[in-house]
DNA sequence: GTGAAGGGCCAC
DNA sequence: AAACGTGGCCCTTCAC
C-alpha cells in the first residue's frame, strides 16, 4: 500500500475527504512547505490519512493566500478539533505552519516525537522520524524528498513520499499508545501533547527585541572589552619583558586561549592551578590584579560574544522579531531548551533586559512562581517544619533561619539567612558539607554543623531526599508527580557515578515536577488567551512572559496568574502555590 | 573545512 | 579530586 493516496485539488474532493476522516479517532498529520520558516515560505501539501486512506491536499491548487479561502473551511474545522486526533512527529512544526497560513489552532495532538522521548525516558536514542518508525515499527523512511523544491509541479516521486510517511503515523501512535501504557506515561503525555499548540503559538509570536537598545549596548560592552583586553595584555606583557632584550617587541597574546593565559600567568608568578577556570582563580584575584582583571576580561567577552550581533542576526525580516526554537523536551527531567537563539539565559542585567520591551501600544507581563521548586520539596516530604515556613506568608529563608538557629524571625542575622537560603536552594541538587563550606567561607567543620542544624530542623525532608538518592541508585529511574520517567544508566561500582544518580534521584523529581506545572500552566494559558489580543512570548522554567495590548493588559495578567496558580494546585497541596505577575513596557525583573 | 572535546560562563 | 542539578553558546585545540 506505500505510496498509494488520493490528491485532492478541489473543493468537492476535500469535503468528500474531510466526511471519511471525521469517521476515525486519529488520523495521520503532515505538511510539506517551501522553507522551513513559515513567515518566508509557503505551506504547500496538507496530508492525512487512515489505517486504508491517504489523502495528499495540494494548498497551491485552492489559492495562493489559504488564510482567506473559505473554500478551505471542512479542512479547518477537521484540523481544529479535538477529533479525530492528529497523529504528527514534531507537531509543533506543522502546528505553526497551519496556524500561520490556514488561521487554525489545531486541536488535540498525538506527537510521535515527544512520546518517543518520552519513552526513552533520557536514554541516549534517536528521536528522528526514520529512528523512530525502526525502533517501533520496524520499518524504514526515507527523507530524501524533504529538502526537494516544493514550489513548483509536483513530481510522482514528491507526492508518493509525501503520502508514505502520513500512513506509517497511524500504526505508529497503536505501538505507541501500548507502550505509554506499559510505562505508566499516558498522563505525562497528555500534558505535553496539550502543550504543543502553546508552544507552536510562542514560537509563531517572537519576541520583540529593541534593535536600537541592543546595537547602544553592544558598543558600549566592545569599549570596555577593548579597554580591559589592552591593560590585560599591558600586565601580562610584564613578566615577559624580562626576558627579552627589546621591551618594545613584546608579543601580545590570544586572550582566549587557556594554554597562553596559564603561561603567561605562570611567567608573573601566579600560581595557577592545572585549570584556569574561575572558582579557583577566584581566591587568587585579591592577591593577584592581573587574575582579577582576567575574570572582568572574561564577564565582557562572554557578553560580546553571547549577547551580540548574533541576535540582531536572529530578527526575522517579516517580523522584526525573535523566533527561537524551544524544544518542549530539552532535558530529560522535562524541561525546555532554547536555541537559536537562547533566549532563556539573557543576563539579568537591566542593560540587557530593558532591550527585550513591548512594541508601541503593547505591555509585557511577566509572571513566575514564587519558590516553585522548594513548594514540590515541601509537598514530596510532607515535611511539617518546611510547610510551617511557607504558611508563615513572610520571607521564606528569614523564616526557615529562624526555625534552624532557634531565633524570632527578626534577631535573625544577614549572615544566618544567607546560610539558610544557599541551603534551600542546594538540598534541590543534593549539595555536599564541602561544597555549602566552599561557597559560604564556612570551615568544613562549621559547614557540617550548620547543615546538621538545617536537617534536624527538617526531618522528613532529609528522609525525603535520602530515600530519593538511595531509589534511583536501587530503581535506576525516578518520576516526576506526572508520572515523567527518567532512566538513569550507570555502574554501581563506580563511586563517582552512582554518588550523581544520587543527586540525580533528588533532583529530577523536583525539577522534572516544576516542568510539568509549567506546560499544564502553558496549555491552560494558551486556552485562556485565545480571542484576546495577548500572546506568550517567552518562557523560562517558572516564568512566562506575555505581551498583549495595553488595554487589556490588567485582564490578560489576572489569566496568566490564574493559569499558573491553578496549575501549580493540581500537584502542589500541602503549601500555597504563588505566582507574582508585573506589567511593565520593558522584561525587568 | 568539519566536528568533537575541553574550558568557560549565561540562565533557572 | 572538584563534585550542587538542568540546559546553550562561545572560543580554542586537535584530529580527520
Amino acid at each position: 500500500m506505500t505510496g498509494e493516496y488520493r490528491l485532492i485539488t478541489n473543493e468537492e474532493e476535500l469535503r468528500c475527504a474531510v466526511e471519511r476522516l471525521q469517521t476515525h479517532g486519529a488520523i495521520g498529520f503532515d505538511t510539506e512547505t517551501t522553507d522551513l520558516d513559515p513567515y518566508r515560505g509557503r505551506l504547500r501539501l496538507v496530508q492525512l490519512a487512515t489505517p486504508e486512506e491517504t489523502y495528499v491536499i495540494d494548498l497551491a491548487k485552492f489559492t495562493d493566500r489559504p488564510r482567506e479561502h473559505a473554500g478551505l473551511d471542512p479542512l479547518r474545522r477537521l484540523l481544529a478539533a479535538d477529533r479525530p486526533v492528529k497523529i504528527a512527529h514534531n507537531a509543533k512544526f506543522d502546528l505553526k505552519w497551519t496556524r500561520h497560513h490556514l488561521g487554525v489552532d489545531i486541536g488535540m495532538v498525538f506527537d510521535t516525537l515527544l512520546a518517543s522521548q518520552l519513552l526513552s525516558a533520557g536514554l541516549d536514542e534517536r528521536h528522528n522520524l526514520d529512528a523512530v518508525m525502526t525502533r517501533y515499527l520496524g520499518e524504514s523512511v526515507d527523507k530524501t524528498e524533504r529538502g526537494s523544491d516544493w514550489s513548483g509541479e509536483l513530481s510522482e516521486a514528491q507526492l508518493s513520499y509525501a503520502a508514505r510517511d502520513v500512513a506509517l503515523l497511524v500504526r505508529l501512535r497503536e505501538v505507541m499508545v501500548e507502550r505509554l501504557k506499559v510505562e505508566g506515561l499516558v498522563q505525562c503525555a497528555r500534558l505535553e501533547f496539550e502543550c504543543v499548540p502553546a508552544t507552536a503559538a510562542l514560537e509563531l509570536a517572537g519576541f520583540y527585541l529593541d534593535r536600537e537598545r541592543w546595537c547602544e549596548q553592544m558598543a558600549a560592552v566592545e569599549r570596555q572589552r577593548a579597554a580591559i583586553a589592552a591593560e590585560l595584555q599591558e600586565m601580562l606583557a610584564e613578566g615577559a619583558a624580562q626576558g627579552m632584550l627589546f621591551a618594545g617587541a613584546r608579543t601580545e597574546i590570544n586572550l582566549d586561549s587557556h594554554a597562553q593565559l596559564t603561561e603567561a600567568l605562570r611567567r608573573l608568578g601566579v600560581p595557577v592551578p592545572d585549570s584556569t577556570r574561575n572558582w579557583r582563580l577566584q581566591p587568587l584575584a585579591a592577591k593577584y590584579p592581573v587574575v582579577a582583571k582576567l575574570l572582568e576580561y572574561r564577564t565582557v567577552q562572554k557578553a560580546m560574544t553571547s549577547f551580540g550581533q548574533n541576535f540582531l542576526d536572529a530578527i526575522n525580516p517579516a517580523t522584526g522579531r525573535i523566533h527561537a526554537n524551544f524544544h518542549q523536551i530539552g532535558a530529560p527531567t522535562g524541561r525546555y531548551a532554547c536555541v537559536d537563539p537562547n533566549i532563556q539565559q539573557i543576563p539579568h542585567a537591566l542593560e540587557y533586559r530593558r532591550c527585550f520591551r513591548a512594541p508601541q501600544g503593547r505591555k509585557l507581563i511577566t509572571c513566575d512562581f514564587s519558590q516553585i521548586e522548594l513548594r514540590i520539596l515541601a509537598e514530596y516530604s510532607k515535611d511539617q517544619n518546611f510547610i510551617e515556613a511557607f504558611l508563615s506568608g513572610t520571607d521564606f529563608h528569614r523564616t526557615t533561619a529562624a526555625q534552624v538557629f532557634r531565633l524570632a524571625p527578626d534577631e535573625v542575622t544577614s549572615e544566618q539567612r544567607s546560610f539558610a537560603k544557599r541551603l534551600n536552594f542546594g538540598v534541590v541538587y543534593g549539595i555536599g558539607t564541602s561544597r555549602f563550606a566552599l561557597m559560604t567561607g564556612l570551615s568544613e567543620k562549621e559547614a557540617e554543623e550548620v547543615m546538621r542544624r538545617y536537617f534536624a530542623t527538617y526531618p522528613a525532608l532529609e528522609a525525603w531526599l535520602k530515600e530519593a538518592g538511595r531509589r534511583a541508585v536501587r530503581e535506576r529511574e525516578t518520576r516526576t508527580m506526572s508520572g515523567r520517567k527518567a532512566r538513569f544508566a550507570f555502574d554501581p561500582e563506580d563511586k563517582k557515578a552512582t554518588s550523581l544518580v544520587e543527586r540525580n534521584g533528588k533532583n529530577t523529581p523536583i525539577q522534572g515536577t516544576s516542568a510539568d506545572i509549567l506546560k499544564r500552566a502553558l496549555h491552560l494559558l494558551h486556552e485562556e488567551l485565545r480571542g484576546t489580543s495577548a500572546e506568550i512570548v517567552n518562557i523560562v522554567h517558572d516564568e512566562v512572559v506575555v505581551e498583549a495590548d495595553a488595554d487589556q493588559a490588567e485582564e490578560v495578567a489576572a489569566k496568566v496568574e490564574r493559569a499558573m496558580q491553578a496549575a501549580g494546585e493540581e500537584y502542589v497541596k500541602v503549601v500555597p502555590v504563588v505566582v507574582e505577575s508585573r506589567i511593565s513596557d520593558e522584561w525587568l525583573k
